[in-house]
DNA sequence: TGACACTGTAACGCGATAGTTTACAGTACC
DNA sequence: GGTACTGTAAACTATCGCGTTACAGTGTCA
């Protein structure tokens, strides 16, 4: 556990950009990905969750698969779930040595 | 997408391999983790999913981190969950050419 | 200026899901 | 036979994801 200060970018941030750059506003994208506008733009926004069913919708949309964007909203959870129960880590980890 | 016939080890798996190795039983185990024996055995069977919080406890215990469990994790709803939209997908890459 | 289209955002409601609790049967071991 | 652990299932609850509805802000174009 390598503490982080900064939260890990939101998968959303980038698919903006990438969204972006392939020239798409957002009513088309949500078409295009079988969603309501206001879902993806939560996504976009950095709050909403990229679940599997999105991240493989993505990844075809922008032709990169969906590992990419489940690993970032992973990394995103991960982060913001270690904070809040650190305290509970810790403890394991304290406990796990005995069992090493 | 390279298609795969067979589902992606289910990390539960592999975390009963390790829990036996630590010479941990279930209930013990789901003590440490702070969740009951039922939901541990869910994940261990292979149903019974691994999000955040758990990677995080699991990763504790074994330590290895939580990144392992959660990426396992991830490739399994994955490739379920490609199964069930496949035709979607499909549709999305079709489209998605006229971006490209 | 007014009509129109798109965007940002919030609130409500529903369906799905995760996880605890309770309960019971099977197994092993003393 | 009693005790302890395990495998499973069902009920219940809390939470989450998402669609729908609604409304305000912004830009544009005739």
């Amino acid at each position: 556990m390598t503490a982080r200060k900064v939260p890990p970018t939101h998968p959303g941030v980038v698919l903006a950009e990438a969204l972006e750059a392939m020239g798409l506003k957002i009513m088309p994208a949500a078409k295009l990905l079988g969603t309501s506008r206001q879902t993806l733009h939560k996504i976009l926004r950095g709050d909403g969750p990229i679940g599997p069913a999105m991240a493989l919708k993505i990844g075809a949309l922008c032709g990169n698969g969906p590992n990419l964007w489940i690993n970032m909203q992973a990394n995103h959870d991960l982060w913001h779930e270690a904070r809040k129960i650190k305290r509970e880590i810790a403890a394991i980890e304290k406990a796990a040595a005995a069992y090493a």
